[in-house]
DNA sequence: GTAAGTTACGAGCGACGTAAAAATG
DNA sequence: CATTTTTACGTCGCTCGTAACTTAC
């Protein structure tokens, strides 16, 4: 069999001219392609060349063989790239959830588990998500209900109960709790990514007015500067317990929307990789 | 890159499912195996096998750069046969007639103009060689008619003149020259690959019966043991002088139908192969 | 004289085989 | 105990580079 090392220099030869061109851009000695070329040519039993004392020249099967080469070169660069691609799809995880709150959790724990990997996640709706799990776009779904599917693997995670967070000069700073009736009307500072507990919040206040932040310190800069209530959540007041809250308090909503269950969903093909993070919760 | 011989083993480990095998059936060293897969690990930058301590299994990636090898594998083969068969092409003639005759003085030229090439030839009708000049089954025909097609060369060749061969006892031995009608009625001992001719002296002599013989020696041995008339040219004449044809006696038909013109047909790339035969006339 | 190709010679890497060890059933 | 894989070590081959020669423009 010619080897590859034969064919890239086939190829270059053919590419540039001349051996000394093509030994130039190989980066290797001139003599190198010259052995090179009549290696092949006995390897193949045939001439590919025409040559004269300092010239020499592909002919009709050089050409011939040499666009054979340029072919195999190419079928082995596709090989590493689609090998390394599947490769690294394998060890990469990519998350899709309907709420920021469960990735807070999740993903600094998969750090751990699955170390080597590059994880990413994308927070939407469940349409997108599902669909975008059928066809590998997702390899893990966080949803806020259970799928039944026997293709997937679904576990119920964790939960999250919605707070207001509101100042201390307002009116419902000192209760223990409080109904979404009770805040509805009010303006409201709020984060533009946090998924489902928009629709929620929309339906159960339709008479407040939220104020959309895309990036998420501009949320904490204008609640600390005005008086306006903002919204949290149990897990959110863990992850960012560290952050200076002063002045500011969380009070539970107390209606049963205000707690949402989440649950993982994954390929059954996954389960190995992922079977831990069910067992860690 | 990955070398052939790399991809080789590894084709030869997914067919065989151990190393050992796989290096029984190449021919080689089981430790050589080993570490080719994991220099084919490295340089793909992806594990390629689940190790246990005395197993070694394909994952998912390595079906999937086994298959890629195999790939490789046989498009290398795939040039090597074509490299091949195109090279082998290139130094044979492929030659068709419509008579024998010219074939005899073309042959033996041939091999001293161009030496170390592989030359067959065929007698056929003009449609199937006009065809097979097209798909390249033939590079070069014998025409009694030239062609005008800018794609090939066509030039005139030579010329053959048909004479009956009879015994002395045969009532036209005397005669200068004869006509196919006097001959007409008469049985005629005649080669089966005569091409052309054939249909000549069929419809020029419809009453005729001619005996024919696939074998070019039981025509001469037949002719000598009887009477009965046969056939020869000008060109057959001078090519078999040499062999004993005694109490017979060849005799010219004198019917314009009785010379035939043939012309060489080829190819215009083939030009600088065949142009030395039109000039060496 | 410059540039191209071939030949000759030497060096170093690397592919292979042998031998031995560890593990599995 | 046989089979499989891995590791260690020595050897041989082969690819490469340098140098020198030939030829052509």
């Amino acid at each position: 069999m010619i080897e590859i090392y034969l064919l890239e220099q086939l190829a270059a030869v053919k590419e540039y001219g001349t051996l000394s061109d093509a030994a130039k851009h190989l980066r290797i000695a001139q003599p190198s392609v010259s052995r090179a070329m009549r290696k092949i040519e006995s390897g193949l039993g045939a001439e590919l060349f025409t040559r004269s004392k300092n010239k020499i020249t592909l002919n009709e099967t050089g050409k011939l063989a040499a666009q054979y080469a340029q072919d195999i070169l190419d079928l082995e660069e596709k090989m590493q790239r689609h090998i390394k691609e599947f490769d690294e799809s394998l060890n990469s995880v990519s998350i899709g959830s309907v709420a920021p709150g469960p990735l807070m959790v999740l993903l600094p724990r998969l750090a751990v588990t699955v170390a080597d990997t590059t994880v990413s996640s994308n927070i939407s709706d469940e349409n997108e998500l599902i669909t975008g799990l059928k066809n590998s776009k997702y390899n893990l779904l966080i949803l806020n209900r259970p799928v039944k599917d026997e293709k997937y693997v679904c576990a119920k995670y964790l939960s999250e109960h919605l707070f207001a967070n509101v100042s201390h000069f307002h009116p419902a700073a000192a209760q223990k709790k409080i109904s979404f009736s009770e805040m509805d009307g009010q303006n409201f500072i709020m984060y533009s990514r946090v998924g489902l507990w928009e629709e929620i919040v929309k339906s159960k206040m339709p008479d407040a007015k939220f104020f959309k932040q895309e990036n998420i310190d501009a949320v904490a800069e204008l609640s600390s500067l005005s008086d306006l209530p903002t919204f949290s959540t149990d897990i959110t007041q863990e992850v960012i317990s560290s952050r200076s809250n002063t002045g500011r308090v969380n009070i539970p909503f107390s209606d049963k929307e205000a707690e949402m269950q989440f649950y993982l969903i994954y390929n059954k093909s996954d389960k190995k990789r992922f079977e831990k993070i069910i067992s860690s919760v």
